[in-house]
DNA sequence: ATGCGTGTTGCCCATGGCGCAACATTATGC
DNA sequence: GCATAATGTTGCGCCATGGGCAACACGCAT
């Protein structure tokens, strides 16, 4: 995220930098004004009275009188807005809880957002061990099903533009090259899902396939999640095809999985 | 939430009425560049940059070209930032991972947020019937074990203004009257925890107690739920003193709770 | 083909956003 | 305990930006 905000036409310079502090503090976790200031290249005067309207709405909230900054509550509940949304136009939650009841894993929705994975809606299953919450967690797409089902079907320059940045050995069979990862995207455009067995965490098993527009292109992915002890190799293709049944399902609605 | 903000020091107002939109977007789902600039009384060019911000920024999207518009999944980011550092300054998983296996229902945070409840961190436990994403949900507080625990400890013009438009009867067990919320609420103080038996909706079962913070006031509710054929009355009192302990766990963190 | 409504954008000007300076408060070092 | 430094806030005045106007492009209904 760039500081300097080139102007564009039709955007408005003071909304932009108080959008920035807010992605600012999503980073950071929390910051001062003058903090801020510095990162915004503004002076500080002004970035106190961007947090001072970002605080009269919640967006932002103040960790001590006269201290640091942090992202407010006002935050989830614009969140709550956009899950709740999500499923009144596609209806997507009848069709994930059926999923989870279905295989008794964690179900989870996610986009591709700045060339990551964006998880946008979960439904969890009965498993203590994937007690987690993905909503809103953004991951790399090389070591992940969904990102690999979200990046298969690009062209080829799009796909390298969503590489990571470092091909760092995260967990036992973490994908290291760029030629390793194009066989594997090969691999999942001809079954038609993916698979994530022990790549971004040891012990996490995802397999996930792809949710399509109505111009027949990957808008979303539809994931389920566990650990390696209950979702084995043997198990992957059944998996798979129950998986692109249901994904199939919330596939070609107008109007939705944009990005 | 007014349409018109009356000017106040360190507010910047190009800012306030972005975050309107988004606060009106999040009421109605959609709406157009000539809605939003009805609402908030300014020219529909001024709207339309505005809203070019924010679509730059992921806040918003179009439902389609030339079209209108909705909350955008950047929102779905930045909440994701806040609950994730919910958990890594007050450590609340750890705590709500181990009430959620040990009463075996889904776990719930929740704040007062305009005087309604906020859900702000959700563990999900092994039920299937209780799968159900709270996270960022916001519900009235006279019906839910939550609501009762965020305002029981209010001073009394406090609880009023807490109290619903409307006393309708939601549920079988909705409590539809100032009176008998009073002397709920005042079995409340007494108990240290609330329960809701069927009062927002049929079949639904909560048991919330307080998270308080340094200066012993009641910051945020932890709440088990699920259906009534599992949580039993009979059970209520031992479930309670079991969910106040886990919230004393998370009570007395400085700097944190805090609304 | 025409009329209507919506959303966008160039232009210009009025105003609101901003930097400066001063101040209050807190934290730090001695 | 005191002096200094750093942070955040706020009054003031200036000017750069936000915003209204008008014109335009586009889609839809008739």
């Amino acid at each position: 995220m760039g500081n300097t905000h080139i102007a564009e036409s039709g955007s408005v310079q003071s909304v932009d930098r108080a959008i920035a502090i807010l992605e600012i503090l999503a980073q950071r976790g929390e910051s001062g004004v003058t903090q801020i200031a510095a990162d915004l290249a503004v002076h500080k005067s002004t970035a106190s009275r961007l947090m001072s309207s970002l605080l009269a709405h919640g967006l932002v909230e103040q960790v001590s009188d006269r201290g640091r900054y942090r992202l407010g509550l006002g935050l989830v509940r614009l969140a709550g807005a956009v899950t709740s949304s999500l499923d009144v136009v596609s209806g997507s939650r009848a069709v994930t809880r059926a999923l989870a009841i279905q295989v008794g894993e964690t179900v989870n929705i996610a986009v591709l957002d700045n060339n990551r994975v964006l998880y946008v809606d979960q439904v969890m299953g009965p498993s203590m061990v994937s007690m987690r919450s993905w909503l809103g967690q953004s991951v790399p797409t090389h070591c992940t099903a969904t990102g690999k089902v979200l990046t298969a079907w690009l062209d080829k320059p799009s796909r390298i533009a969503a590489r990571p940045d470092s091909w760092g050995k995260l967990a036992p069979n973490t994908i290291t090259s760029g030629e390793a990862l194009e066989k594997e995207l090969a691999q999942v455009r001809e079954l038609g899902y993916a698979v994530a067995y022990q790549e971004m965490e040891a012990d996490f098993v995802a397999v996930a396939a792809p949710i399509r527009d109505v111009h027949d292109e990957v808008a979303a992915a539809l994931v389920i999640s566990g650990p390696a002890s209950r979702l084995k190799p043997k198990d992957f293709d059944s998996l798979g095809q129950i998986v692109k049944a249901s994904a199939a399902k919330l596939s070609g609605n107008p109007n939705y999985w944009r990005e």
